[in-house]
DNA sequence: TTCATTTCTTAAACTAGTTTAAGTTTTTTC
DNA sequence: GAAAAAACTTAAACTAGTTTAAGAAATGAA
């Protein structure tokens, strides 16, 4: 969990003692490939830090497709925060893309180790808080620009990842048919 | 700005000093109907809370078409969060659908707030953390139905509030145009 | 009350993107 | 290494939704 760590000191202070309390508060888990850590209808009962690999949200329509609304790399939290907050059914999946491994954090234990370290409550909000900024912004992306503009800007800004990704699950990411997808990568 | 107190009262307890302390954080604005709070290219630099009436956000898109991406109705909070956060030029305009009063906390006034009354740092993770929990699932509708299975479900869990607004507006909060809008509604 | 502006409706022509139905290539499994 | 499964490609037929171009109705301003 040193990535965890990193990533928090960038946050908050946190001194031997309180990392001592920090641990005794989350566990690491270790995922294989399409291992799941949630499946719609269980609670989610955690939220999750992506401390190596990479996780994938998403829901199964009606067709029986899937559709996926999130991705989570190294650094970044995940959960199905209506599930997690409202401790209701969940609608998404969350699995494993690639071997991981993840922080996982119990609704009930973060509110205890936000009590233990309060500094916590802040870095929670700052997060989330940017989390949701990022979600403003996708929302007018979605709007202002068609799907296959979409995609060229995505390709652009983020070359790694469509590497690392199947080109199915980058479809199903930005919304579109792989053989859409099939078409734009031939048009160059 | 008695909703605001009776809003904060279902989250936190608040005695009379504390009232005292967070009158002096916030101030109260009251907006003609198409008054601004924020403009695209300035810095938002508050969260704002609306008391009474009603807020769109919306950004203009390169043909200088309005697309709304949301509103703030009567005990919602409403911001450019990208802006707010990161005290960066606004991407979005917000202004009074309707006339409308508004608390307005600034984001240097909101951390300095926080420190007084720490019980507000939960306050707004939670309201935050509930507003990305709506996004996550509103992403799910995008992606889950058509735009006209959108439209049915929308005008069935609000009719309320699709009475209140234009329904250019309702269009483009939904995505789509005007005119297939109006060919919706014909079609029953 | 009149006039201007905004909002809503109508419908045909158009298009971004999907669906259908394979075939090909790559990856995984044993 | 062979076979099965998964991923990718191809293209024609199709459709959800847009664009274009008005006209009609409702609202706002003077």
């Amino acid at each position: 969990m040193q990535n965890f760590i990193n990533h928090l000191k960038k946050y908050i202070t946190l001194n031997e003692d309180e990392l001592q309390i920090l641990s005794s508060y989350v566990k690491t888990v270790s995922l294989k490939k399409k291992d799941f850590l949630l499946k719609e209808g269980q609670v989610c009962k955690a939220n999750y830090f992506t401390e190596k690999g990479l996780l994938r949200m998403y829901f199964i329509n009606d067709k029986g497709v899937e559709q996926i609304t999130q991705f989570a790399l190294e650094n970044w939290w995940i959960s199905d925060y209506m599930s997690f907050t409202m401790q209701s059914p969940a609608h998404f999946y969350i699995q494993a893309v690639e071997n991981s491994e993840v922080i996982v954090i119990e609704h009930h234990k973060q509110e205890e180790l936000i009590k233990q370290l309060p500094q916590l409550e802040k870095y929670f909000r700052i997060i989330i808080q940017r989390a949701y900024a990022a979600s403003q912004m996708r929302f007018k992306y979605f709007y202002d620009y068609s799907k296959e503009e979409n995609y060229r800007q995505f390709v652009s800004l983020f070359p790694e990842f469509v590497q690392r990704i199947p080109q199915y699950m980058l479809a199903s990411y930005l919304g579109l048919t792989p053989e859409y997808l099939s078409e734009l990568r031939k048009k160059g």
